[in-house]
DNA sequence: CATACTACCATACATTTGTATGGCAAATAT
DNA sequence: ATATTTGCCATACAAATGTATGGTAGTATG
């Protein structure tokens, strides 16, 4: 029966993710009610039956924000990769989502990482390749040693992160590219965040990246 | 003032992990008190008071399952990995987690998949090194050159799966080892499941594996 | 035109849920 | 030995929450 949402319960069904994804729990009739400005629980459980009937959600009847998101049953998530980095040569990361990448349920974004998709081979050394999925986290202070993700003039850089008194040292792992040293004070450097992990996906059918 | 936990506060807290985890929504007083046999709401008040004094829970007063749970705020969460594989040498499957990942907060588990931890560098042809975490899910069917885990007699492969008719091929990455040649009915054959990600923690100083 | 669906409201009701206070027993600390 | 903490219970209460039924209006659908 799943036919399509009409769209006020696509924006019920959008907050009702938002929601959980924020504060951990599903919302209660009434703050759904309250969002929406509808004067009536009533309402509210009109459209969860909806959205129940065409196989979105499941409804725990009378239990409080009995609610069980059935997309979240999936295996995988489409998450954004909002752009490419390679090692040597900087490539601009653009505003939006330019690919995406499906990720196991298991990954979940907290809402200030984002994902890179590397392009190259050139951070081999650092065991990362092309096609694989870098995860930057923006929340980290940069720590020596480490690798990060920063925009430099034009485009952004991933490099290993080394601080040396008032100057900055942007390592490559590909010997081949030599350390860019910038003053602290660098007009046009930011560092974007520091690489948390990598995350590469085995739905090509070799599994092999050449 | 995050004393330890009492035994009882440990259990609780375990519970509303767990329950979070299994029904996508925080447990009621109710809900607890039956786990645990309590006949009262109030001594479960208790104990939630208890634990969002030692900092592991903050609580909406006043809302309904207003429960939240500090630990997932970080940007960590500690998985189990339940064993370690080899490509050439089969390893076992501990039946317990035998060891712990921290995963960015976006990687949350499906109850179904399972991590490994990969032992050696001999899957280092499919990129995936010693110390890397691949992602197991044992509900996805094998399809011809995938990466799959399998418990062959008494340990497990972690070897790029081929069914050739009525026998399966199990090659491993590196050339090193031979294929292993098996009959679609060998009785200690059971293939755990597919290899859908591989995830490297940056957690390391260097964020080198050698 | 009649029918069905969507979207909203009002009112009423029963449960669930969290809160509050007081009491009791056993273990632990001073 | 006396106080404190821990762990549990009983009872009562108020608010939050989900349910139920009936009504109005607009818009599609046949």
């Amino acid at each position: 029966m799943t036919r399509n949402l009409t769209e006020t319960q696509q924006k019920i069904l959008q907050y009702l993710i938002d929601f959980k994804e924020e504060k951990g729990r599903p919302p209660s009739l009434s703050e759904i009610a309250a969002e929406f400005g509808y004067k009536n629980r009533s309402t509210v459980r009109e459209h969860l039956m909806a959205l129940e009937k065409k196989g979105m959600i499941k409804r725990d009847e009378k239990i409080a924000r009995g609610i069980e998101l059935l997309l979240e049953e999936n295996m995988f998530v489409t998450r954004p990769i909002i752009g490419e980095a390679a090692a040597g040569s900087p490539v601009t990361i653009y505003p939006g989502a330019i690919d995406t990448v499906d990720l196991p349920n298991m990954i979940r974004m907290p809402k200030e990482s984002f994902l890179l998709k590397v392009k190259g081979n050139s951070l081999k050394d650092a065991y990362i390749f092309n096609g694989d999925v870098i995860i930057v986290n923006p929340n980290s202070e940069p720590i020596n040693g480490r690798i990060i993700a920063a925009v430099l003039d034009d485009g952004a850089v991933v490099k290993r992160y080394f601080k040396k008194g008032k100057k900055i040292e942007l390592v490559s792992e590909n010997p081949e590219f030599a350390p860019i040293v910038i003053e602290e004070t660098h007009p046009n450097f930011h560092v974007v965040g520091v690489v948390v992990g990598v995350y590469r996906s085995m739905d090509a059918k070799t599994g092999r990246y050449s």
